[in-house]
DNA sequence: TATTGTTATACTCTATAACTATA
DNA sequence: TATAGTTATAGAGTATAACAATA
């Protein structure tokens, strides 16, 4: 069914479409939208769902994608200060404040100054950080494995590869909160 | 080199690493940030980059995405008024309202009553907004084609093919504005 | 003088609620 | 009474600028 071919017809909201095939008829979503059928839409499409559903998924822990980057840069590695992160996860230094502040007063990260350069910190993780990472990594493991769930297991390094190699001259700019 | 092994040093905000391979070595990127290695982290770098590449590519055209994404769903069908538009993209309508009107204003889009119930708009694509439209698609599928130059013919469809399967059953929130 | 972390402030973007005109 | 479009307003989020402590 094509979409509203009645002028003052309602919204044609709900797009009940299929997969847009490579060379299967247009449906009537890629009626309504022929976007849907270019790799680059369908790319940014993937990453932004994935994404949300991620969130969605911190969100019960008190957490956003942010949060879990955090923890995830300042596990197992030597000392970062909030600029080292600011930096590596291209977020404003000011937002970054907020940030520890709100992982320290949860209990997740501490601050102590840095012996050797007293104007910066020292973040570290605590034992209740690195558990909520655990936590953390677990649940968005789960998300992308249900995200990918009706990718084969081969497609999905494929899919991991090529990905890879897209992204292969664009660090560090990769790296970064959104 | 891993990251910054002193602890009073500057940021190591620029990773010279390589692409995160499937079984090779870890890189100075995967090592100051592990997540890099995830296929689920790759896929939505990959979405959001290619966005920001072709956000900016439209920026001197004075469109952002949302702007292209209703010039495309206002071509060649039946009329939209912007409830059917803010439907379909999943974007306010009091945004739309403020993007319609900047369409407007530049010539693209053309607001006329629904003579079937006079409180609705047609919206109708003007010979500008026509030709606005296919210069923008040229632009950002250049910068898609540019963005997966890396990747070889074959696997690019294969991407696509399985970028088309992870979203089949999620049509159509897959269709929106970010 | 430059830099880290901080605060206060301004700005951008979006959503909420109320209004009009039509139905 | 309900809906399409509009406007005004409030809220969230972010960036900008100024400041204190330290180098």
């Amino acid at each position: 069914m094509p979409r509203t071919d009645h002028i003052p017809g309602p919204a044609p909201a709900a797009v009940p479409a299929a997969v847009p095939g490579p060379a299967s008829a247009p449906t009537a979503a890629e009626f309504a939208f022929p976007l849907v059928r270019r790799t680059g839409y369908l790319l940014h499409k993937a990453g932004v769902l994935l994404m949300h559903e991620a969130d969605r998924a911190l969100e019960s822990r008190g957490m956003r994608m942010r949060y879990f980057y955090v923890l995830a840069a300042l596990e197992g590695g030597p000392s970062l200060s909030q600029q080292d992160l600011s930096g590596l996860l291209n977020l404003d230094p000011t937002t970054m404040v907020a940030l520890i502040d709100e992982m320290e007063s949860a209990g997740h990260v501490e601050r102590r100054r840095n012996p050797a350069d007293r104007r910066r910190y020292i973040l570290d993780l605590t034992d209740a950080g690195r558990e909520a990472l655990l936590g953390a990594s677990r649940a968005v493991e789960e998300v992308e494995q249900d995200f990918l769930s009706a990718v084969p297991a081969a497609d999905r390094e494929r899919l991991r590869d090529i990905l890879g190699e897209v992204l292969a001259d664009r660090w560090p700019s990769v790296i970064s909160c959104e």
